[in-house]
RNA sequence: GGAGGGGUACUCAAGCGGUCAACGAGGGCAGACUGUAAAUCUGCUGGCUAUGCCUUCGGAGGUUCGAAUCCUCCCCCCUCCA
């Protein structure tokens, strides 16, 4: 193990373009400039962004100033993949307000002080057409074609919006702005990450070394374990989820996909998750005690010690020994049919979804499970589960 | 500009005058089984004041007792020609 910076940065990485740049980069006194784009559309962050800011991190306790690019003006610009696409321009206010959030969250990883927040319209929204066209110009379009998801959509005949060719380049356009050293980002990410090295040669055309160093991150599949983590898909874990859904999540993800997020995540050593996995293939180890570390060493990060145990023992108590868990919510509610009642509480969000449910025998009073939609419930307390994870009190109040 | 094909629920995709709240697959949810895993089996997968009522098949009109289905106009996507 050696702690020379470039072996911090390079390890967990997926690709670094073009190495040796990077280590003459790293070995020159001054801080370097490294450049991080996020969508302002989706604030809230879940693991998969905490792969690429905790690479960040590294730099920045390496002394390096980050420069975290929210892309309000290229948000706008968005990717109408498929056809249903009618992305909402997002006013100015969501913007901002997105991106409070996103400070607010991001913080918890990286250091405010070396950490720089620039929003791209600052300098895209004053482009001149004439100048627009000056930097598309020294494009062509069987470059953009290279893009692996532009030549999938171009050869299966789906709209291509030249709207689309543009994103890229504007996102290159950016690190000539920015004067990036490197930039980060996705896998998905990479042809969007070398057009900035692209430009930034044709404004310097003799300097090899004008160019960022690309650095892509693996990308962290989400809970279906199929598909990318994204909030828009509802397969992630938020860094803002509590301790008992972030523990919960990790629990529920399939062995296969357990090893994954633990080299991707975890601060275990390979050769640590290659043993245990031996030791769990020769079934010597349970699997799901291997999922329980994990699950405390995530939780831990983002909350704490305490918390994690706890989230721990609520789930066994919860799932193994089939006990309810400790703090459930309790709730005044006036009297009303049992549907409503599911539907006021947030369990669902139709009435039409609660009746089905019941039917299903989804709905459990107080350990008794419900056969009719119709049942009355006097005024008092109850204890109400819906499912195995939507526990709920509630003190139902005559009217 | 011309010719042709197409737009159906979360996604893909049937339906082409009534039996359509709309086949099927995927996804999702619930139940069984479990390690809240995977796999498997079963059911559900518009809304409501609920054995009925209301709103959905790109949009707006129209024909008809009755339209996702037929007609008119419009919008959008794809292909070929220019």
């Amino acid at each position: 193990m050696s702690d020379k910076p470039i072996d911090i940065i390079k390890k967990g990485t997926d690709e670094i373009i073009n190495e040796e740049l990077l280590i003459k980069k790293l070995k020159s006194s001054k801080p370097l400039i490294i450049k991080a784009g996020f969508d302002p559309t989706a604030p809230d962050l879940h693991l998969g962004h905490t792969v690429l800011l905790n690479k960040l991190r590294q730099f920045q306790d390496l002394g390096h100033t980050i420069i975290f690019l929210i892309g309000d003006f290229t948000a706008t610009i968005g990717d109408p993949t498929g056809k249903t696409e009618l992305r909402p321009v997002l006013s100015n206010k969501e913007v901002l307000k997105n991106a409070q959030t996103y400070k607010e969250q991001v913080f918890k990883i990286l250091d405010k002080k070396k950490t720089l927040i620039k929003f791209n319209s600052e300098w895209l929204s004053k482009l001149s057409a004439a100048e627009l066209i000056n930097i598309i110009g020294s494009y062509s379009v069987a470059r953009m074609l290279e893009r692996d998801d532009f030549k999938k959509r171009f050869k299966s005949n789906k709209n291509i919006s030249i709207k689309e060719f543009i994103y890229p380049i504007l996102q290159g356009y950016d690190s000539v702005k920015l004067n990036a050293d490197v930039e980060l980002g996705g896998t998905d990410q990479k042809f969007n990450l070398l057009m900035g090295r692209y430009f930034q040669s044709i404004n310097n055309p003799d300097k090899e070394d004008s160019k960022q160093v690309v650095i892509t991150l693996p990308l962290l599949v989400g809970l279906d374990g199929v598909k990318k983590m994204s909030k828009s898909l509802n397969n992630y874990i938020a860094i803002d989820d509590s301790p008992k859904d972030m523990f919960g999540k990790i629990m529920s993800i399939s062995d296969d996909l357990m090893w994954k997020y633990l080299e991707i995540l975890s601060e275990k050593s390979i050769e640590n998750i290659k043993s245990l996995k031996a030791e769990a293939l020769a079934n010597k180890i349970n699997p799901r005690d291997i999922k329980f570390e994990l699950g405390i060493e995530i939780v831990t990060r983002f909350h704490n010690k305490v918390e994690a145990e706890k989230s721990k023992n609520d789930f066994l108590k919860v799932f193994q020994k089939n006990q309810n868990p400790d703090d459930i919510k309790l709730v005044d509610v006036s009297e009303m049919p049992l549907p409503n009642l599911l539907k006021h509480v947030g369990f669902v969000t139709s009435t039409s979804e609660a009746r089905r449910l019941i039917t299903q025998k989804a709905l459990k009073i107080d350990e008794r499970t419900i056969e009719s939609i119709d049942e009355k419930l006097p005024a008092g307390q109850y204890l109400i589960k819906l499912g195995k994870k939507k526990f709920i009190k509630v003190n139902i109040i005559k009217t």
